[in-house]
DNA sequence: ACTATTTTGTACCAATTAGTACAAAATATA
DNA sequence: TATATTTTGTACTAATTGGTACAAAATAGT
């Protein structure tokens, strides 16, 4: 009750300090870049989101990676989950230069923070494992209803796709080329028979 | 002709900052952080590389990836070259977390720097092609042999192990464990029949 | 011993870093 | 309208960033 007003909408600035932190990393993103973006003050700033630190954990958590997210909603409906999963690999292929070059949030913050930011860097790595945990649950399912022929262990087979996507996201930096990605895509895939 | 002596061995120096910037990044690791590992004044640092930049940019020529090296000097001689490749990506699951935390250098500056830098990261990229270029070379070499009985193109089978390359240096990060990363392993050689 | 040449040490620099102090402004309720 | 509550703007800080200026030190050749 009562109260100044305050000034901004919690998720455009998050969104816009999502952005940022996204493309530029947790050390490269400076306190003014983001107050920049964000527009608010520095007073603001301090106030709403308690440190750089605490803003990019809120960041993170909300994010909690967008692809696992849009891939869960899908899931539990879909007729064919496998077929899912696969289209959700054969995405990456036609999303433009400007999702390339970002890459995996998680996955940048893996690799800027392991040997930084230790409590950071494990919750990156959370995240990552709740979508292999995705992969592990749906493949189990496909195994038992007949989708999926083959007879590999799921915890591995979720594991595969776990690192098919961790490489893409940087093999998709070096060719930003859907001519380039798609064949090897489809080769990949070849794995879930 | 003439001058004072030089008090330090270039080759250790470089190894001393070869070893600090792959394990911190471009940014992360401080001017002051490799004075104090190198042992050099300010002076002579600027004197002997010219800038933080060049050094980096030295670094990495010179440690043109120590995996690329290696598989590069057997390669040739060896009897069975696909083999030998296997050996190579086999030999990831044992390495110790010492390696495991760094990933590859390459790799990392990628993503450090695809929105950062982008001539240091084109030069990082230039690298890991190089290692992809190898892998088709002999996956070439492979098929005439007969060695492999795989009909794909060699030229995305080569961007295939690129990408299980730069997934492993990422995943081996989040399961940092021998037992975790060798079944991954095997079955992703499967794709090399 | 003198000189040209090269390496080194010390002091300095402007810019940027994340974060704080504190009072003023703007509201809801009483 | 007074008051409690919350948000905001301005000014400040101490530490760190990559880099430079310049003279002293150490050598080889004359």
């Amino acid at each position: 009750m009562a109260g100044r007003p305050s000034i901004f909408d919690e998720e455009k600035v998050l969104d816009k300090a999502t952005e940022l932190f996204w493309t530029r990393g947790y050390e490269a993103t400076s306190l003014d870049d983001l107050l920049a973006v964000m527009g608010l003050g520095k007073s603001s700033f301090y106030h709403a989101f308690g440190s750089k630190k605490k803003l990019f954990e809120q960041v993170m958590d909300r994010f909690s990676n967008d692809a696992t997210h849009r891939l869960a909603g899908d899931l539990p409906t879909h007729p064919r989950p496998m077929e899912r999963i696969r289209e959700f690999f054969r995405e990456i292929a036609d999303s433009g230069w400007n999702k390339h070059k970002k890459g995996c949030f998680m996955g940048n913050t893996v690799v800027e923070l392991t040997n930084g930011d230790r409590s950071l860097c494990t919750r990156a790595i959370r995240r990552l494992e709740r979508m292999e945990d995705l992969f592990r649950h749906y493949i189990g399912v496909a195994q038992e209803s007949g989708e999926l022929r083959t007879k590999e262990d799921p915890v591995v087979l979720a594991r595969y796709l776990q690192t098919m996507w961790n490489g893409l996201n940087i093999t998709r930096r070096m060719h930003p080329d859907p001519a380039a990605l798609r064949p090897l895509i489809e080769l990949q895939l070849q794995i879930l028979k």
